[in-house]
DNA sequence: AACATAACTTACCGTACGGTAGGTAATTTA
DNA sequence: TAAATTACCTACCGTACGGTAAGTTATGTT
């Protein structure tokens, strides 16, 4: 019997995802996909070129989405801090409900190119994110809000690099869940920094990170 | 003829690094290392018992070196500035002039399992190393050094993430090579913070990043 | 000189892969 | 209702892979 045609493709594509999220791109076989997807080999190949193709669809999906609810997150909010605790709050959410299209997208930024298809070109679409953010912070010197003792790319620099050492730990450990209440923190210790004993600040909060979270960092 | 036996082995690993870093695990071949080390593959198979082996071998290497400079480096400064001014400092130093060997063990740290040889257990090592400036930054919250506002494990994930940053963009775009003043300046900004325009510090050590390096980020 | 072992080589095997040729059943269009 | 198109299926092909069996040459050791 044949089915209604976009279902069967989306069953494919759900399918992919899973394997390519869990093997990587030259591992996962084609028989593989469609064996979960309970649909022949021929079918993938109606709906996608080769399977290159289908990999570049999940990929592109993943980062464009991931984009939109980051503009959105940032339009929705004024002033640096609640902009930043925004779109981190909204990164993790993201994260935790389509872990598997993040591990597909992280996976081919650090993944090296050899391993592939060609034409992927995601590289664009990182900078256009990390440029994104760049250019909030940016404005938000310009603005009076952060020091200018820094450079605008070295602080988003600092930001991006702390916030996505939190989205590849809940990538590594499921368990690990960061949340808005983690957003505030990251951002809060972005702006106090982590000096002295000055008691810069209200103590409001704190937490306790959890040590039975054994991070499996990542270097 | 034959040749002096070490020799040949070092000549495969040297082969296998830079394949493997360009191409990964799965889609570099066994025939490809042989060629480029110019032996034949029951040669290779001679001194690993497979490719996984030799895989092995070199991950491990990665992850024990970068642990033994890391290390020495905290051993020779005392003060928590100085001793992640120098941690930087020397890890940036190691990924410039290690850069395959760097490639190749942040890959196996951000590719599915699933990808990988079995019973590769890089998490272990990932985490020894996490934990090592995790306590550094435990002892300097201890001795006051840090503010007490944080969780010890916050703020190693704040420099830690921020590091990484710098470290996969010099793997992505070899020509943006972070060093000692690039060290400086992150540790400056991690213990000031980045918020208001309270002149906070002297504004000593200020550079302009150049804004040729297009980051390429990673998300 | 005789033997053992180390250090390889050529030649090959079975497997699993990506992809396709060619056919079929349901659905839509004229 | 007939033709065309959509949505698949079974069966198969050529290739390249990881790994090995069996032979060869150099280098000690006795």
């Amino acid at each position: 019997m044949l089915q209604s045609g976009p279902e069967t493709r989306r069953q494919i594509l759900s399918a992919a995802l899973k394997r390519f999220a869990d093997a990587g791109y030259a591992t996962t076989s084609v028989q593989q996909i469609v064996g979960d997807a309970r649909v022949s080999k021929p079918a993938l190949y109606y709906y996608f070129q080769d399977k290159a193709d289908l990999f570049r669809a999940l990929v592109h999906e993943a980062h464009d989405e991931r984009y939109r609810i980051l503009r959105e997150a940032a339009a929705q909010n004024t002033g640096i801090q609640a902009q930043l605790e925004a779109i981190l709050e909204t990164l993790f959410d993201y994260c935790c409900r389509n872990r598997n299209l993040m591990r597909l997208s992280f996976g081919t930024m650090f993944t090296s190119a050899g391993e592939l298809p060609d034409n992927l070109a995601c590289t664009e679409k990182c900078e256009r994110n990390f440029e994104f953010v760049h250019e909030l912070i940016q404005a938000a010197q310009k603005k009076g809000e952060l020091s200018r003792d820094f450079d605008s790319r070295e602080l988003a620099y600092g930001i991006y690099g702390h916030v996505n050492f939190y989205l590849v730990s809940h990538l590594i450990a499921p368990d690990f869940k960061p949340d808005r209440l983690t957003a505030q923190r990251i951002v809060k210790l972005f702006l106090a920094g982590a000096g002295g004993t000055k008691a810069k600040g209200a103590k409001t909060l704190k937490r306790k990170v959890k040590p039975k979270f054994k991070t499996k960092s990542h270097e």
